[in-house]
DNA sequence: TAAACTGATACTATATTGATATCAATTAAG
DNA sequence: CTTAATTGATATCAATATAGTATCAGTTTA
């Protein structure tokens, strides 16, 4: 059971990398590079989430995508949405004999509140939350490589070595 | 996002026909015509069940399958493992430059958590448990057809009219 | 006007899921 | 002791979903 597709991954990973360099326009191709994703792909999954106004673009040279909204308000809840559709359960269940009732099929009934908790939590975690984090524990280094670069004292962790 | 696939959907019905009828053997081909599902995959699913313990069966004429554990035993947190293996996240996200350090990574960690939630949560639907509560709402007739009949008072809804 | 970009879309490949088919072995019943 | 009902074990196929590639037109800056 997979939880998050390629695409989901993608996306939120290179939102994260928007966020950190917030303001400007970041282009397909060096989140592409940065993050090792297939340029074009990456290229769908980008104008997918442009038409759900979570990004904005610029065309042209020095062109690029930026976030159309602030970090906390976009929720991994949404990406998984966006790219997986809504948590379903298999179909309906029991649809023969079984269970005749709908409304109080049981299964049916644990499955959805079993999707409700999921949803609840996956819309607690936002890319301004997961940004914060990956920030305070200075793991944040490549993606600032320009940028607010966190002056020294960084690489004393030295695990890209 | 699918949370069951048509094989754990199959194994829970079929393992709630043998709950109801317990002590006597139910054919893959009964399971199949009463709960319409395609004979051969189903007979996978149960040969699959057997291989983990959860029903026996026997060969031959008047042979077929019943269950090997108490209904209580088998949580639906089993099927969806056995069915659709462990759940995973993609992978490892930030596998490149963004999250160095794995132990610590947040959307992981996260991911996890969540994870952890849904386990516990299918791990306390068990079969037995979708059985009482089925019996509970009266929806076993078709299930009961013969077998412990629950006498006369039954058939007020008229569900299957 | 050329190069660096995105927009849009069509296509291909791979993996997963769902379903079918076949044949040998076993068992109960007549 | 033969036949029909049944499971065991596999092999194969079809359908769908996911992942990835390619192409070309339009835009913008230098
Ligand atoms: S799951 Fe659909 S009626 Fe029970
Ligand atoms: S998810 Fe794998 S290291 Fe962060």
């Amino acid at each position: 059971m997979k939880v998050l597709t390629k695409k989901t991954d993608y996306a939120i990973r290179a939102l994260l990398m928007l966020g950190a360099k917030k303001g400007s326009y970041v282009s397909a191709k060096s989140i592409a590079l940065e993050q090792d994703m297939p340029y074009q792909f990456l290229r769908g999954v980008l104008q997918e989430m442009i038409r759900h106004g979570l990004i904005v673009s610029k065309e042209g040279v020095q062109g690029g995508f930026m976030l159309a909204k602030a970090p906390d308000e976009i929720p991994v809840r949404q990406l998984i949405e966006i790219f997986q559709g809504t948590v379903q359960v298999s179909e309906c269940m029991f649809r023969k004999q079984i269970c005749a009732n709908r409304s109080r099929c049981v299964l049916r009934h644990e499955i959805m509140r079993i999707e409700e908790v999921v949803n609840n939590e996956f819309e607690k975690v936002t890319i301004g939350k997961l940004l914060r984090t990956l920030r305070a524990e200075d793991n944040m280094r490549s993606v600032l490589k320009d940028g607010e670069a966190p002056d020294s004292q960084t690489r004393q962790t030295g695990v890209m070595s």
